[in-house]
DNA sequence: GTCTATAATGAGATAGAC
DNA sequence: GTCTATCTCATTATAGAC
């Protein structure tokens, strides 16, 4: 069994697959749905795909790769400027924002392929980068309302051009960090 | 059929369905898990609730019902106070803190019981009475930043003491909306 | 690389006894 | 009000032909 781990099938069945996840949700969704929407059958999917879970994660992998790399790179800087990380997070969010929002709107269907602890991770990580790692409940909570405020307007004013997007977001973020 | 709205085991369930739902998500809990740690079968559960459906419609009722009179008496009120606003709805998502954790980490499964276009429209409703009903992207991002966040903090900070964690999380919300 | 056919499992739901 | 037993259906997954 090569299985390539590219190819033209692959990839559009990863397509097709992260439409219908968005639309009904992951658990929602099933092969039989993807294959339909490609005129495939389920088994040619088991050909590109040992299984569902490598599906799901082959297709989050590239938001992890980002996320990981963006975080090791801050928390190897000597010191970070807030503005500059929360747009550097926007544009990674922005770049994968289909993942964002199952990420967002999906998580207990992602822990089925281990994703939770990740994602909290992350969370927190990019939470002492912002407030630092001793911050008291207040300087917690501004950065978590920076951070989960910038995820909320990706999803809910999706239709907005990027450039306006990113500034309003950035603006609203950075007001609720308040003066550093 | 009788099947009264309100019994002892009725209410059971609900709580068992509940800590599950939180637990592991709503779809990847099915009737058999929820009888299980109630010592029951899953024929016990169809005696106290038409369908899996109804169990769940049931449990989001108690949040329905006070988001919506939330949301009725503000329209109604000719003039509002941003930092009260977001006080009371603080308050209703704390009281059903689990329940706004669904709603926020379980959306699509929830769309099963026709709860997506509820809850968009209530978020809708919340962004025209914080930020007027024609704001440009900016006065919608701060709104959305604020509302996101604030739900965001329920969640990630639950650890903390509610009147250390109201006080913190409002906070941040009205910094995230800037000046009225 | 994709198909037909089928196995194996578990879900929601019902019938009828107690 | 709860049980045993069963039905129906959809799902993931595999075997083997083309």
């Amino acid at each position: 069994m090569p299985r390539p781990k590219t190819s033209q099938t692959r990839q559009r069945i990863q397509e097709a697959a992260l439409e219908l996840f968005t639309e009904q949700g992951v658990r929602q969704t099933s092969l039989r749905q993807i294959a339909d929407r490609l005129g495939l059958t389920k088994p040619a999917l088991y050909y590109h795909f040992e299984s569902r879970e490598e599906l799901v994660t082959s297709l989050l992998q590239p938001l992890v790769d980002d996320l990981d790399a963006l975080l090791a790179e801050d928390e190897a800087a000597s010191e970070i400027d807030a503005r500059d990380l929360l747009g550097r997070y926007f544009d990674v969010s922005y770049k994968h924002h289909a993942l964002m929002g199952l990420m967002r709107q999906d998580l207990p269907a992602l822990g089925e392929v281990g994703f939770v602890t990740r994602v909290l991770g992350w969370r927190r990580r990019l939470t002492v980068l912002l407030a630092g790692p001793d911050a008291d409940t207040a300087a917690q909570a501004r950065a978590i309302v920076a951070l989960g405020g910038l995820a909320d307007c990706l999803v809910l004013l999706a239709e907005t051009p990027v450039d306006e997007l990113r500034e309003a977001t950035l603006d609203a973020a950075c007001a609720a960090l308040g003066p550093s």
